[in-house]
RNA sequence: GGUCUCUUGGCCGAGCGGCUAGGCACCGGUCUGCAAAACCGGCUACUCCGGUUCGAAUCCGGAAGAGACCUCCA
C-alpha cells in the first residue's frame, strides 16, 4: 500500500498504522443502539463513521466482519424507579411486551439507518440472545477470582483486578480518584467499592426481563454483552472496537477489564471513538431531552428545524466533519450541507460530458494520491471531501475543454471520484424530501413541456405563468441547456 | 470537586512548524427572454498574554471562555 491507513487509537492516544491481526481478515465491533427509543442524530454519527470505516476496509481489500450489537436487555436505571429496566419501563408505559418494544425500535433503527446509507453489519447480535454466553463469562471471571456474589448479584472486583492489571488504561482514570469522586448511588451498599460494577443483577419481583441462573433470577450487567459478543464472533483478540466517546468510561473500560479478567489478555488492538453531536454547543442526548430524531429531521417537524432535510444531507453533514471533532447542529450548517451535496453530485455527473483527447494535461496520479492521503489520515472524510471539491474545478475545465484528458486517464479519474463518493463515503443523490407520485411527475412534466413550446414561440408570458403557478404550488422549476429540471420545495 | 478536551473568517468546518483546505453565505462576472440553476473570479481567519524558533493557527507556559466524562446515553 502506497499510503498506509492510520487510525487514532484511544488506547495509545496516537495515530497508528492499521495492521490487522489476521490479514486479509479484519474484525470490527461497534456498540450499537439500545432499542428503547427512536433513532436520533446522535445514533447517526457512529453508524456513519464506522460505516465508512467498514466500506473503506472493504475497498482496501480486507475481508471484514463487522459486528454491531443490539442492546435489548436494557440497562439498569439509577433513578427513583430503583432497578427498573429501561426497556421494561417503557413497556409498562405503553402496555406492550418488552420484546415488542425491542422489535419495533430495532426495525425503526434499521429503517432509518438504511435511509442514511448505512450498510447492515455482518452480524447484529442481540444481548438477549446471548444470556448463556454471558453467564459463561461470569463463571470464568469468578473462577479467576475477579468477581464476587452478594445477594444473588455478581459484581466485578475492580480493586483486585487493578492489582494485577491496569484498570483505567483506556480512559486515563486513576482508581484512587474514582473512589473519591464516585457519587453515592442506589445499590452501592452491596458492592465492596463504589467503582465495582455489576456482571449480573438479581431481578426484583417486578422485573419482567429476567433469566434463570445459579444465583437465581436475574439479568446481565450492562457492560457484559459487548465483551461476550465481540469474543464470540471476532475472537478473544480482534482488530477494532468502535463507539461513541461517551462510552469510553465506564463502558469500554469495563469491557477491557471483563475480557482480561476472563481470558487473561487484551481483547482489542485499536479502540476508536467518535465525538458527539452538539446542539447550541451542548451535547445532544436522551437524558438532556434536546435530541432530534431522524424522522423529525426528514420531515422537518421539530421546533428547532426550519425545514426538512433529506437523509443524504444528514450523511453529508456528518461526513463533512472529522469523526473525532464535535459537530454542532444548526439549520444554517444543514442548509450548507444540502447545497454542498447537490454540488458534489453535479460534479460526479460532469464526467460524462468530458470528451477524451489524445493526451492529458492533468495529473490523475497526483489526484489519486491526494485522495488516499486524506482518507488514510485517520479517516479524514472532511479533508477527503475538500479534496474532491478542489478537483471539481478541474472537472469543469475538462468539460469546457480548457484542459484535456486521455481516455484512459478519464476512466481512472471518473472511477476514482465515483468510488470515493459512492462506495467509500456512501453518498447518493438526495431524493427530494417529499416523495412525488408518478401522477404528479407526469402532470408536471407535461406542463413543463408545454412551457418549452411556449418558449419556442417566445410566448414568455405563458412561460412565466406556468413557472409562477408551479412555484406557488411548491414546485421549483430550473431551466437547463437540455431543457428543464424541477423539484419539490 | 476530580480527570480530560476544545477555542479557526458572517456560518459550518480541515489543519499537527514555512506552501495557509473545502463547503455555505456574500460581492463581481459569464450564460439566460427574465429568473433560478450552473460555471468563472473575489473574500485570507486562527480567544488573549508571554516564551521557544530564522519562521507558530500549529510547540511550551499562563489567563479567559466553552464542552465532555465521573450516572443510562451514540
Amino acid at each position: 500500500m502506497e499510503h498506509p491507513l492510520f487510525i487514532y487509537n484511544t488506547l495509545t492516544r496516537k495515530k497508528e498504522n492499521f495492521v490487522p491481526l489476521n490479514p486479509p481478515f479484519a474484525g470490527l465491533y461497534v456498540c450499537g443502539p439500545t432499542v428503547y427509543g427512536d433513532p436520533h442524530l446522535g445514533h447517526a454519527r457512529p453508524a456513519i463513521t464506522f460505516d465508512v470505516l467498514f466500506r473503506y476496509l472493504q475497498h482496501l481489500g480486507y475481508r471484514v466482519r463487522y459486528v454491531r450489537n443490539i442492546t435489548d436487555v436494557g440497562h439498569l436505571e439509577n433513578d427513583a424507579d430503583e432497578g427498573e429496566d429501561k426497556i421494561q419501563k417503557k413497556a409498562r408505559l405503553e402496555e406492550l411486551e418488552p420484546m415488542e418494544i425491542v422489535q419495533y425500535y430495532t426495525d425503526r433503527y434499521h429503517e432509518f439507518m438504511d435511509m442514511i446509507g448505512v450498510r447492515r453489519p455482518s452480524i447484529e447480535p442481540r444481548a438477549s440472545g446471548h444470556i448463556i454466553e454471558q453467564l459463561d463469562m461470569i463463571d470464568k471471571i469468578i473462577k479467576n477470582g475477579f468477581a464476587y456474589e452478594v445477594n444473588g448479584s455478581i459484581y466485578f472486583d475492580v480493586e483486585k483486578y487493578h492489582k494485577k492489571f491496569n484498570y483505567g488504561k483506556l480512559s486515563g482514570r486513576v482508581l484512587e480518584d474514582l473512589y473519591n469522586n464516585t457519587r453515592d448511588l442506589d445499590g452501592q451498599g452491596e458492592k465492596k467499592k463504589s467503582f465495582d460494577f455489576a456482571l449480573w443483577k438479581k431481578a426484583l419481583p417486578t422485573h419482567i426481563m429476567r433469566w434463570p441462573s445459579k444465583w437465581g433470577q436475574g439479568f446481565p450487567g450492562w457492560h457484559l454483552e459487548c465483551s461476550v459478543m465481540s469474543t464470540k464472533y471476532l475472537g478473544e483478540t480482534f482488530d477494532i472496537h468502535g463507539g461513541g466517546m461517551d462510552l469510553l468510561f465506564p463502558h469500554h473500560e469495563c469491557e477491557i477489564a471483563q475480557s482480561v479478567a476472563a481470558n487473561g489478555q487484551e481483547s482489542v488492538k485499536y479502540w476508536m471513538h467518535n465525538n458527539m453531536i452538539t446542539i447550541n454547543g451542548q451535547k445532544m442526548g436522551k437524558s438532556l431531552g434536546n435530541f432530534i430524531t431522524l424522522e423529525e429531521l426528514f420531515t422537518g417537524k421539530h421546533k428547532l428545524l426550519e425545514q426538512a432535510y433529506a437523509p443524504m444531507t444528514i450523511r453529508f453533514f456528518i461526513l463533512q466533519a472529522h469523526y473525532r471533532s464535535t459537530l454542532d447542529f444548526s439549520n444554517e450548517a444543514l442548509k450548507a450541507a444540502e447545497k454542498g451535496l447537490i454540488k458534489l453530485m453535479e460534479v460526479c455527473k460532469q464526467f460524462d460530458k468530458i470528451q477524451p483527447e489524445s493526451k492529458s494535461t492533468i495529473d490523475v496520479k497526483k489526484i489519486e494520491s491526494e485522495l488516499y492521503v486524506s482518507i488514510n489520515d485517520d479517516l479524514n472524510t472532511a479533508s477527503l471531501i475538500a479534496t474532491i471539491f478542489e478537483n471539481s474545478k478541474l472537472v469543469n475545465r475538462l468539460v469546457a475543454k480548457e484542459d484535456s484528458i486521455s481516455a484512459e486517464d478519464l476512466g481512472t479519474f471518473k472511477n476514482l471520484i465515483h468510488t470515493f463518493v459512492f462506495d467509500v463515503l456512501g453518498l447518493a443523490e438526495a431524493s427530494s424530501a417529499g416523495t412525488s407520485s408518478e401522477a404528479l411527475k407526469v402532470a408536471v412534466e407535461l406542463l413543463l413541456q408545454e412551457r418549452v413550446e411556449a418558449k419556442k414561440r417566445k410566448d414568455f408570458a405563458a412561460c412565466d405563468r406556468i413557472r409562477d403557478r408551479l412555484a406557488e404550488a411548491g414546485i421549483l422549476v430550473k431551466d437547463t441547456k437540455e431543457g428543464f429540471e424541477w423539484s419539490l420545495k
